[in-house]
DNA sequence: CAGCTGTTTTACTATTTGGCAAAATAGCAA
DNA sequence: TTGCTATTTTGCCAAATAGTAAAACAGCTG
């Protein structure tokens, strides 16, 4: 396998992995509709606000999302609402 | 958020992170054509037989794949190609 | 400016993951 | 049975991840 093939994977896994984590899912999912601010994805999840902004960065980073500000509040948005395609296949494999 | 839709996101995420390696990502990719034993799954990925198999089982336990054995060679095959259609997407949204 | 709200970053701990090497296991063949 | 090939499991270590609390930061508003 030539090192760009490799890097492809690399990449591809990069991003798989950032969706890889029930809240980031949830949070992914719940953009799908329309943007949220942070405060809302914080009570979708329920977790400390902290551990939701870590998330949403690792999301962030892997292209996934983008912030907007209004006033003081970040809205963030789905940038690729097409990665969200494949879940429906996924439901027929559970165990 | 109900505790079944959690749950739902939880196994999703459980497939989702199980796809989450290069290596693995390769692996499922080279399955889609055709099964492969494990020594022609370790030449394609070129790591150590141990950390191939350790791949292997992941991916098993997430039930993506399957293994059948032939003589004393185990084949691997793909059980829901379908999770590999979404990796086009995720071309567009590199870095 | 000071104080308030909303969000991120830092510091820390606990847990999980990925890799290799060595040992164990499984099936086949002599 | 012994030996051989193919594969998995185990033990160990280093690195990455997830979570919380506290501190820091950004943008309003008075």
């Amino acid at each position: 396998m030539n090192s760009k093939t490799k890097s492809r994977y690399e990449s591809q896994a990069a991003v798989i992995k950032a969706m890889a984590h029930p809240s980031r899912l949830l949070m992914l999912n719940s953009l799908k509709k329309r943007e949220l601010c942070v405060c809302e994805l914080r009570a979708l999840v329920g977790d400390d606000l902290s551990t939701v902004s870590r998330h949403l960065s690792v999301l962030k980073n892997a292209g996934l999302v983008a912030a907007r500000r209004e006033r003081n509040r970040l809205h963030y948005r789905l940038l690729c609402p097409c990665v969200l395609n494949f879940t429906a296949c996924l439901t027929g494999l559970q165990k």
